[in-house]
Order: C-alpha cells, then sequence, then structure tokens
DNA sequence: CCTTGTGATCGAATCGATTCGACTAACTGC
DNA sequence: GCAGTTAGTCGAATCGATTCGATCACAAGG
C-alpha cells in the first residue's frame, strides 16, 4: 500500500528544517520558534506522522519503558486467584503514573521463558519465587536487569544483591510477614480452645500434586511463602494432625482437600487454609458433608478476599494489603530503573475475625441447646 | 559500579574480530569457523556479555516482538472475570509460541491510556470495543498499528478496515456468535414454558451503573457483546418484564440483581443473566430468599465457566470456546504482524443444559409433592 | 560602531545491533 | 598451473530517533 512509514527526517523535509530542529517540535525539549514547531507539526500531519518511532527512542534512551512482570505459572492458573489480580492491579497502577507498561511473562515450571531472557525490559518483577537461586532470577541477574522479589527470600539488614560471579544489578524485596499472619492465626485458634488441628497448604514447589505431602520432598526447597505460613503455625507450638497440599490456590482444590480432612473418622476440630480460596473450598466441603461451621468445624483463611458466595459466612482470615503490595512494588521498580537505592519492604498483616472460627463443641455436651 | 554494559563491538575486540563477525557468531545467520565462534562466546563470557542488546535489535529489524493487549477497564475488575482470564491465557499461549510478548494496557473509561499512543508494539489486540469508532481503535489506526478486535462489530464479508482519513494498518475480528447464545437460551426456556422473564445485563457502555436502564441512554452506543446478547434474547420473541443493569460481571453484582428482581411481589419465572457470575449471583439471592432452583425460579447464564460454588447446582448457560478465542485472537496477530491476509473468525457457542433451569412450577398446584 | 548575549537552527555523533556487498585465501577441477 | 568456486571475514550503510556543541542573526548595552 504505502511504500514506508514516513520518519522525522520526511517530516522535517517537507517542513523545510533540520531533522533536530523537527525533533525539538515534538520533544519539547529546547527552544524552538513557535511559528517554526507549527509549521513542522503541520507537515507532520500532512504525511500522517504519527509521532516519533518508539524503536528509536528507546534505542537512543537506553531503555524501553516496560518492566517486565514474572508469574510462577501458567495465566490461568495464576490469575485464577484474585490475590494475584489485585496484585497486578496495584502494579499496573504505579507503573502507569510513570508511563511505564507492564510486559507479562508467564513462567511455566523449571522452564525459563525466552521473553526472560530476550525481551527488552528495564527492571523486572518477579512473584512466586522458588528458591533464591532460581534460574529466572540468575537470567535477569546475568542480563543487569534490576528485579523486585515479591515473596521471595525475607531480606536481612545488610542484605547484598547478585549472588555468584556475575555482578547482578540492584534487587528489592517487596513482601508481607506471612509468618506471623498465620502465627496469629493459630493461637488465635488455640485460645478459643482448640487442639486438634487440619491444615490445606498452598504448593511447596513448581512439583505439583494433591494429596499429603512427601517427606522426601523437602519443603524447604519449594515457594518461600507456603514455607513461611507453615513456619507461623509451627511458632505457634501447634503439630497439625495432617496436612494437605493443594496444585494450586483454587477454590475446588480446598474443597477436595476439605472432603479429605472433613470425612475422617475423628476429624480435627479447626482447620487452617493457607489461602482464602482453599478455606472456602473447605467450608464448602463442610457444608456438603452436614457439618456446621463453626460449630462442628472451625475454618480459617488467608489473604483477606471478599468472598461473595460464601455468605452468609465471613471468613475468619488473615488481611494482607494486596494491592498496596503491587503499588509497592512497582515504585520499587521505578526507583531501581532511576538508579536509586531502593529499600526492602515487609508489609504489616491483620488478623480479621469472621464467623466461620469459634470455640470447638464441647466434649461433653452442654445442656444449653 | 561498572563504567558501562559491554557492547557487540566490545565483545568483537575482545576476540579480535570485527563486529559483524561477532554479530554472526550470536545470530548464526550466515558462515562462520566454528573456532571463530567459539573465541567470540568465550570473550563474551569473559566480559559478561549477556546477549545483543534488545534494543539494538528492535530498531534494525523494525520489530518490537510486542503486542499489545488493551482491554477496556481496570485490571482489577477486567480480570476478576475468569472469562477474560481464560482469554488471556490463550492470547499468551498463541503468541509465547512465537516469542512475542504481551504488554498489559488497562484503559480507563474514555482516556486513551499512553501506551496506546507511545509504546512500541507490532500489533494490538483490543478486547471489550464500545463502537467502531472508539478512540483508542482510532490511534492505533493513525500510528499503523494492526489490530485485532475481539468482540466488536461483527465482520461484513467485504469489510475493509480503516475508516476515514487515516488509511490504517491491517485489522482483523475475532468474536463469537453471541447473538446466537441467547436466542438459543431464550428459546428452550420458551419451550420449557416460561413467558415472564427477567434480564439481569451486562453494562451497556464505560458509564457503569447498576438498576433499571435509563432509555435516554442508548444500549446501541454502548457494548457490542452486550447489545447482540439481548438482541438474541429479542430474536427469541421475548420482551422482559424487567431489565436490570450492572456495571460488571460480577458474582456481588448479579447478587444485587437477583435480589431486585426475585423480591419482586410477582417475580418472573426465568431469569436470564448475561454472564455465568452474574447467573451465579441470582443463583445465591434465590438461595437466600428461600426461592427453590429451579423449582421457584430457572436461572441461565453465558459463557460456561466452572462455577465450584455453585454446587451441587451446574448452571444452565452457553458455553464459548474462550481459551480458543484467545488462541485465535494470538494467531489472527501473528498473521497481520506477517503482513498476511487475516480473515475475520466468528466462533460458533453451544447451549449446555444444567440443573438451574426447568418448566416453571404450575400456577394450579400440582397434587404431587 | 563594536562587543556581548541570547534565541533559533543546524550538523554530526551516538545509541547497539543487522546485513549487504566486497575482499581474501584456500580449494576444486581440468 | 590457472580459472572458477566457496567459505570466512570485514567495512560500511542502515534502522529512527536524541542531543551536544557550533553557527548565525539580531538586539541590547557601552
Amino acid at each position: 500500500m504505502n511504500p514506508r512509514r514516513p520518519t522525522l527526517a520526511d517530516v522535517a523535509a517537507a517542513a523545510g528544517v533540520s531533522i533536530s530542529t523537527a525533533s525539538l517540535a515534538f520533544s519539547g525539549a529546547g527552544p524552538i520558534a513557535p511559528a517554526t514547531r507549527d509549521r513542522v507539526l503541520a507537515a507532520a500531519a500532512d504525511l500522517a506522522y504519527a509521532g516519533p518511532n518508539p524503536l528509536g527512542q528507546q534505542l537512543r534512551r537506553g531503555r524501553s519503558g516496560i518492566v517486565g512482570a514474572v508469574f510462577g505459572d501458567r495465566l490461568r492458573r495464576s490469575f485464577r486467584d484474585p490475590v494475584s489480580i489485585q496484585m497486578l492491579d496495584g502494579l499496573a497502577q504505579a507503573l502507569g503514573a510513570h508511563d511505564v507498561g507492564i510486559l507479562l511473562i508467564p513462567s511455566e515450571a523449571g522452564e525459563i521463558p525466552p521473553l526472560v531472557t530476550h525481551a527488552a525490559m528495564d527492571a523486572a518483577v518477579v512473584v512466586l519465587v522458588n528458591g533464591p537461586d532460581d534460574a529466572v532470577l540468575a537470567t535477569l541477574a546475568r542480563r543487569g536487569v534490576p528485579v523486585v522479589v515479591v515473596e521471595g527470600e525475607r531480606a536481612g539488614p545488610g542484605r547484598v544483591a547478585g549472588a555468584g560471579s556475575t555482578r547482578g544489578a540492584a534487587t528489592a524485596n517487596v513482601g508481607i510477614d506471612d509468618q506471623r499472619g498465620t502465627e496469629l492465626l493459630a493461637r488465635e485458634l488455640r485460645a478459643l480452645g482448640h487442639e486438634r488441628f487440619g491444615v490445606v497448604s498452598l504448593p511447596f514447589s513448581h512439583d505439583r500434586r494433591l494429596g499429603v505431602p512427601d517427606p522426601a520432598r523437602d519443603p524447604r526447597s519449594g515457594y518461600l511463602a507456603t514455607r513461611r505460613r507453615l513456619d507461623g503455625i509451627a511458632d505457634a507450638g501447634i503439630v497439625p494432625e495432617i496436612v494437605i497440599e493443594t496444585p494450586a490456590s483454587l477454590v475446588e482444590h480446598g474443597r477436595s482437600a476439605g472432603h479429605a480432612i472433613l470425612s475422617r473418622p475423628d476429624p480435627p476440630t479447626a482447620v487452617i487454609a493457607l489461602s482464602d480460596l482453599l478455606a472456602s473450598g473447605v467450608v464448602l466441603a463442610a457444608r456438603e458433608l452436614g457439618l456446621r461451621v463453626p460449630g462442628d468445624v472451625s475454618i480459617a483463611g488467608f489473604d483477606g478476599l471478599d468472598l461473595p458466595w460464601l455468605a452468609p459466612d465471613v471468613l475468619t482470615t488473615v488481611r494482607q494489603p494486596l494491592a498496596e503490595k503491587g503499588r509497592l512494588a512497582g515504585e520499587a521498580a521505578i526507583g531501581l530503573i532511576a538508579g536509586e537505592p531502593v529499600a526492602d519492604v515487609l508489609l504489616e498483616v491483620e488478623l480479621q475475625l469472621g464467623t466461620t472460627t469459634s470455640a470447638p463443641r464441647a466434649t461433653f455436651p452442654t445442656r444449653a441447646p
């Protein structure tokens, strides 16, 4: 159709000015006579020139205006979870305020997506990290891409980025206090009088399965947030009677796990699920089994989501500031790109009591109905 | 720290070869002696050179390797809907197969996001379009970005892209047969004996509200998919007793609308919701009002999602191939980028009967319990 | 009248790669 | 032994912009 899109040079020629002047007309960075600018813009309109080619700008500036968002799974799975979405929403807000775009990078287990190795990005936000030696992090470090890790290794005071031989670029951490969250929850349930616990866990590692964890697979090599939440339960001095690992934070997995736990001969009186979606599945399972919540079994979650379909029940849970977490991750990325020193962030969580927890049913029936 | 990242020129110098030869060592496009290549790669490893700078490649190739995905709303809202997610998942798969990344572009009502005007992209996928004169589409056309429209204007046989003065780039359409979908659904309910209908609608336009539609606002200027689904109901010869517009496809909005419709003095016997999420909210509302589904009221949706929390009910709905739609949109984008002619796609939908619809309760009670 | 200052414009270098055409040297075939 | 290939390498142009420093004209100041 058309031989070629017009370039700044074409516009300059048509307006009878030099390329540098034409550039000034668009960027406004430098003195230019209003008449000249108008002439250039008129010529641009004439040629249907839609503004400077971003590719040229990017090369010149050494910036792509893009931050990669690496999620540790297929989008279908990651994004069925409102937790990821709210995070992403906060991230988009923070980056959008600086005209920075988000490049979506789903990362299947174990593989390094080509986008991680080849795509242009000024920084990356990596969510759901396995260990600190994650291959994705290593690749990004080698490329010199500044990285914000969300829910990764807990930051120490004197933390230094870039392990190994490769001098990696700057790194920042953003996360919540998972461990304290489940500890609060577990202590609360203990205080209510519960002594026998079941736990429905998030996946330990990329190697997803459903069932009772295999001791041979060390949870300590798995998702850090999962490990911390389990540790929090242990911190409260609780040893669960049964732990069931799920392949993902989804209602249906919670439901299966709930059935597995609650249809045992003498089920625990309290079930802690490591996410709200899982917990809501456990509530559904309890209802299906004819158990009253919290009369027969107390159920608690983690995240603080709105779960409209659980009405009239309201889940007892630990609220974490999800959008805030995303926003801070975005701002950290912006800071790293600007070359500023960026401090690690650990967000506080908050116990939020709902209607799904209460004291366990008495072993000896009381006289009240 | 380090003065500057090494470039291909540095590597070439270190290996004692020319820049062009060094380039060959990485790209493999052209003859090169194995020994030379090894020398170059060794030098690269030595300098911690992580491969050619994408920015340089992009400028040279004239391709960014990025497709923009424009969603007509905040991510938080768009992505709380599994419909968008599954689409996005299919899109990511198709584009990922060609090493093309997705740039996320949330687009608030009315505004043109800066990313649409400034970001580098080889093509764009635009979802949830208002009218064909959408400002975003116009901007992309002016920039010469090929566009795949999902759920936009229905394609005619001799469709020509680029309205107005700007010779826009190529365009393709991908969508489903919404109209036929709701028509099937409505006919089915009619065949069951229903005569009095309520409709819970998706938003008509960006101007979101909740309530009975204002006749002053012409739905014909709003979301095309919403309009088509309403038209399908009309095609079945049905005039609903009440239509309620919701601000978004979310369970809680369906629940509110369900309460509004079902708590009327003499409610309709069948409610058609234009999405499954809305329909599931209506089911919840019915349960809360003590109505039996489908005994007292039949409820149907649209999309064909898994709704685990509705168990043991299974929604009667119209299944649309969501991931497939995303995949096809991605492949269309790839085709447009390659400059191939791309045909419009209209995907078939399928009526899927569940447990939430049946014949209406008889006006004269039958003797059976 | 000459100097100094300033606003407007331009030329050329630069960002980091790819790729075409030219050149060299070694190798084949007669 | 010489013409014709061919594999390997290199120089230079190119992609489309930004930006620094130089130039030039004109006005103000002494």
